[in-house]
DNA sequence: CGACGACCGGAGAGCGCTTCCACTAGGCTC
DNA sequence: GAGCCTAGTGGAAGCGCTCTCCGGTCGTCG
């Protein structure tokens, strides 16, 4: 058996014997809840200062039944997730906020069918007081097993069911796609392919409508190819779409890992851009400033994203936490969704 | 106040009155420690099921004083751990025997100094058993500090400082760094220089040793150049290696990552590799595979490495949770610490 | 000047679990 | 067959905390 810690640490009836109030009056100078004279708060802050005394948290969860821990969940493999630069700011944004609101943020990833329970699991047996979902497919039946749990969640981009109504933080993806499409024709290309994302995924699915949206007419299906959003997945797509559609002279990628794969499979073909074939790409990470050409692409925000899934959570789940006003982060109060808005970035591939 | 769960859960007690039996009993056949009665284990064992009990985990260890989780501390800026391969897999390693088992895992990452304050305070307050220490840099303080709160923890790499006995996964980066050397000069380049990773670094350091030691006295200090672990470092330390070394045909990048930026580098000084100069990297990830060209390296085991240091941590800490020998997974009983065998890979960049 | 209310602090009951201790059987040894 | 184990079970005491009650102390108004 392994203490915790070391040293023996001070309890909450120790800092009470130590400042010479009761038990009670320590909590409540913890936790700030309901009034205690001035004079007595600081005796007792003293007396914490002190003794270094900080709450077990597991003795605090088993009284208020609740945990102040929040899951990020990612239903995808870890090699995805640490592969691409969007979670990467989600989760540095999760953890930014979480950590702003004393929050302990764990990180569960799915990476097929065994794992997804796995993660059921977990979130059964551990005492989490939220989810936050991203990276959600349709049937991975996140969603309804937290429902049934009875685990409030937030969704990173939005319900891929209609009929599921849930919380979401997600992205301007349609808008974003259009800007994209209409940059395009802006810069006078006339047959544009894409490479969508899974279409099994919001992102996907919004993406490909904000492009076909608005290239109205000139859209042309068998110039839509799917890509998986890794670079890999892009490489191999904008080959099968080079076979089908070999006289393509812009091309949307909806993601900036998937363009990366794009650009190599156009090199490949002997074809360049932007002079032959203009890429946007979605995103706007740091491959997007490093690849050559650098790419004109749709810039988001995850980490923003990353921040907002929390204080949506906070705003609608913890009441007795409040949620600071930031700048940058749209105001989420009494709002159950939020759509952040993306902006395009114009460089040198289209 | 939001319960942690919807439907009220079932309790001990729930589970023993369904039973027939006292609460102690029910405790000994959930811990599945101490003698139970065959008959009445199965009996425990059926109302348990029936019920779908779950233990709570923070009544649990409120009294066992100990905590079913462990953290994975990086002391690297987030997007570092989700930008390199070999953390990927790291966290891959540990998230799949944390699971197996049965502890939580939860990853800190930090950036800079500030944060490096708030990951210790995180160990502080949250009920957290045991350590992992990834990408330890000397002067980060971490293990001090783990020390002084009685936490156990263990270092992947190895500790930066000599005085500074602790339980570690290592991978045989001396050697490797020679097999390396070695493959240079075996395919007959004599002006070898390299690209070293971060010399407050375990891996940095040991790997720069092993390339000078298999060079002898051709080693030339001035074709070393630091880097930093990124793609970035790696392209701008080849840059200004070039610059002091033109006449170099051969080079050691200490990580495949840095390789990648050297390959970008060679490229617009317009040299050829492997015809101007051979590379040899280290890590042996996704993208050795996937670069122009190919990349000849070391391969290390970061699943492996992840695996080992949960293995380990229980191996000295958890007796109470017995490890399973795994092929693939070097046998760690009585040891305290394991160094993980490396191999040469041979492509066509050398 | 007495009574009422507002406010503040303390006592104490548990949250769900583990584990020490006491106790009962049954199987030994001599 | 009496003593003595050993194994198996239940009772009960808390782990450290929160929060409901309740009693006490003021200020204030009639």
């Amino acid at each position: 058996m392994t203490p915790t810690h070391g040293v023996a640490r001070p309890t909450l009836d120790d800092v009470a014997v130590h400042a010479g109030v009761s038990r009670a009056t320590v909590s409540r100078v913890v936790n700030s809840q309901s009034s205690v004279a001035p004079e007595l708060r600081e005796r007792v802050q003293e007396a914490i200062d002190e003794l270094g005394y900080v709450p077990n948290q597991a003795a605090r969860s088993l009284m208020t039944r609740r945990s102040d821990t929040i899951a990020l969940v990612a239903s995808e493999p870890a090699t995805r997730v640490f592969g691409d630069p969007f979670f990467s700011g989600i989760v540095r944004g999760v953890s930014m906020e979480a950590n702003r609101a004393n929050l302990q943020f764990m990180l569960l990833m799915a990476q097929d069918f065994e794992d997804l329970e796995r993660v059921k699991r977990s979130l059964r047996v551990w005492p989490v007081g939220g989810v936050l979902l991203i990276s959600g497919h349709a049937g991975d039946g996140l969603p309804e097993e937290l429902q049934e749990l009875g685990l409030p969640y937030i969704i990173g981009g939005r319900p891929t069911r209609a009929d599921l109504v849930a919380p979401y933080v997600d992205s301007a993806n349609v808008i974003g796609a259009q800007l994209a499409a209409e940059h395009l024709l802006s810069v006078g290309r006339r047959r544009i392919g894409t490479i969508t994302g899974p279409l099994d995924m919001g992102a996907g699915v919004d993406r490909l409508a904000g492009f076909r949206d608005s290239l109205g007419t000139s859209f042309r299906a068998d110039c839509a190819e799917n890509g998986d959003f890794t670079q890999r997945g892009g490489e191999d797509a904008t080959q099968r779409l080079l076979e089908r559609c070999p006289d393509l002279d812009g091309l949307f990628v909806a993601s900036d890992l998937m363009a990366l794969g794009a650009l190599a499979a156009l090199r490949r073909a002997g074809l360049q851009v932007p002079r032959d074939v203009a890429i946007v790409g979605f995103d706007d990470n740091e491959f997007a400033l490093t690849s050559d050409p650098p790419l004109t692409t749709v810039r988001q925000a995850p980490i923003v994203q990353g921040r907002a899934m929390v204080r949506l959570y906070l705003e609608l789940n913890r009441p007795d936490i409040e949620v600071a006003d930031e700048p940058g982060i749209p105001d989420l109060s009494g709002r159950d969704h939020l759509v952040l808005p993306v902006k395009l970035v114009v460089r040198d591939s289209a």
